[in-house]
DNA sequence: ACCTGAACACCGTTCAAGT
DNA sequence: ACCTGAACACCGTTCAAGT
């Protein structure tokens, strides 16, 4: 039983049993542990989710970025964010509760605004344009993700569209207009 | 005590309380009656929520068209959305909970594909268009909203975005892009 | 038809008490 | 230092009982 044990557990039960499932009481049944032992390792539950957050955190902010030239450096970092976004089904929202969405995405967007100064933007609008293909991303995961779960939706969004093959079709045309190109 | 009775308080409640403070306990207070009396108008909570939703969904979907040429409907649906998203605080973590979030689009879903096929796309390349734009509004409400009640964020996104400003011009590159202007 | 009250199973949390 | 157990205030929900 240390802190850390305690938030990869949690992790595991956010995992398998969604942000409903993830009760003190489960997790301490997890570990073999009163749930009352928890507030001594982590605090309360606030803190408990802070700290898996903390994680989350860490996992999304491993951007991979690939290619040489700025444009493909880009869409890469774009796509690597997405991927791990779409890692974790419950992502989003757990962070988003926390209020730390715009948190997340620091590593990412370090990037961008970097490869869009290096290809030739001025600072400003590097740091707009980096922005943008953010607000890109999260908005297409984010949809993604809902259609994939939605009720009894009477009938899907847009005849057969693929999430991927959408996003980068987006992708591709939002840089090339943020760029120049 | 009449459904939609309930249903107006409830949307009261949200809004003044936010979703941890939309109880059964406090609504049936709210409307001076006891807890348990709800059920009998509206069922269980997860009815009161999709009724909720129903209500936001109507009035989200209310978007205003303004323009007469192609790219200036477009533009003034997108900025007519965001603004509707805006205007509650807590629809978007709402709706999103109730797995609606696609749903609420319809209505300006519809309009976009109509105006991008206008400007001369095809009807798929519309489509994509058009939720590319969807995309873009999403993904900034939900990141404005973010930054607006982050914790003790130690530094703000990027030195004095603001917002609209930030809206206004990713969504002109974007649509500029998507119509190949 | 419409509402109340008691009751139940579940939360998070505190705190004295154990080892 | 680390954990347990009982207890408390809060949930949503059911259901018999009232009018």
């Amino acid at each position: 039983m240390t802190r850390d044990r305690v938030v990869e557990v949690a992790l595991e039960l956010l995992d398998s049993e969604g942000p409903a499932g993830l009760t003190m009481r489960a997790l301490g049944a997890k570990l073999g542990v009163a749930p009352t032992a928890i507030y001594w390792h982590v605090g309360d539950k606030a803190a408990l989710l802070e700290a898996v957050v903390d994680h989350i955190t860490a996992d999304v902010g491993e951007v991979h970025v690939g290619g040489v030239e700025p444009l493909e450096r880009i869409c890469s970092t774009a796509r690597s964010l997405r991927h791990n976004l779409l890692e974790r089904p419950y992502l989003v929202a757990v962070v988003h509760h926390q209020g730390r969405t715009a948190e997340i995405f620091r590593p990412a967007r370090l990037v961008l605004a970097r490869e869009f100064a290096a290809s030739g933007l001025e600072e400003r609008d590097a740091a707009l344009a980096g922005e943008a293909v953010l607000h890109h991303v999260i908005g297409s995961v984010l949809i993604e993700q809902q259609v994939a779960r939605a009720p009894e939706q009477r009938q899907p969004p847009e005849p057969s569209i693929e999430p991927g093959e959408l996003f980068e079709f987006t992708l591709d045309a939002l840089v090339r207009a943020l760029t120049g190109c």
